[in-house]
DNA sequence: ACATTATGCAAGTATCTACTTGCATGTCAA
DNA sequence: TTGACATGCAAGTAGATACTTGCATAATGT
């Protein structure tokens, strides 16, 4: 899970999922290419996806020939439960 | 700093700081080959404070010879800030 | 049925990353 | 000073990882 939030555009993938929930692969490099800028190919989000799903931070649906895909922000609890941030100011 | 998460012995590190502040390079080594099993050099784990320092999960301070290292997890917040996490149980 | 649309799989490649190796720097104690 | 201790730097290597390429599967529309 760690692993998965180590690579930037996988990071994109996930605000792009909080900013509109349940989008399919097409929609997500449509909007990946316009907002992000980087073209990635839909074979390369495709793998993202895996990562981020495998990593509990995705969940999927199939409905036909669409997967709508839907973020889930549960497992980050494990961070901050791990090392509990300070309520100081930062520098 | 996602970069620096995604090394367990990273993690680990971060770990035995949590559990015990101002540790220095040997202690940390000896440590962690303790706990974790895992016999990790010296330059390695030299390398991966390096990591984490820049990434601003650790700041050292310089005592004569000896390097103390600290824990800072305000860099985390970003994470919670930027995917909220629910309140929802986990299933 | 046929073409189109949306996704999946799998091998190959280029880059990145963690670790090692070897030497250098700086500090303290006898 | 000499020697031991604690850390730093930098090049090289093995393995991991993101991306591509090419084809396969499956559902929808006409």
């Amino acid at each position: 899970m760690f692993q998965a939030l180590a690579d930037p555009t996988r990071r994109a993938i996930l605000d792009e999922l909080q900013d509109r929930s349940g989008q399919t692969l097409f929609e997500l490099c449509a909007r990946l290419a316009m907002k992000h800028g980087t073209g990635s190919s839909r074979q390369a989000i495709s793998q993202h996806l895996g990562v981020l799903e495998e990593a509990g931070l995705v969940h999927s649906r199939r409905e036909g020939r669409y997967k709508f895909h839907d973020l889930d922000t549960s497992p980050l609890r494990d961070i901050v439960e791990r090392w509990p941030v300070t309520d100081e100011e930062r520098p």
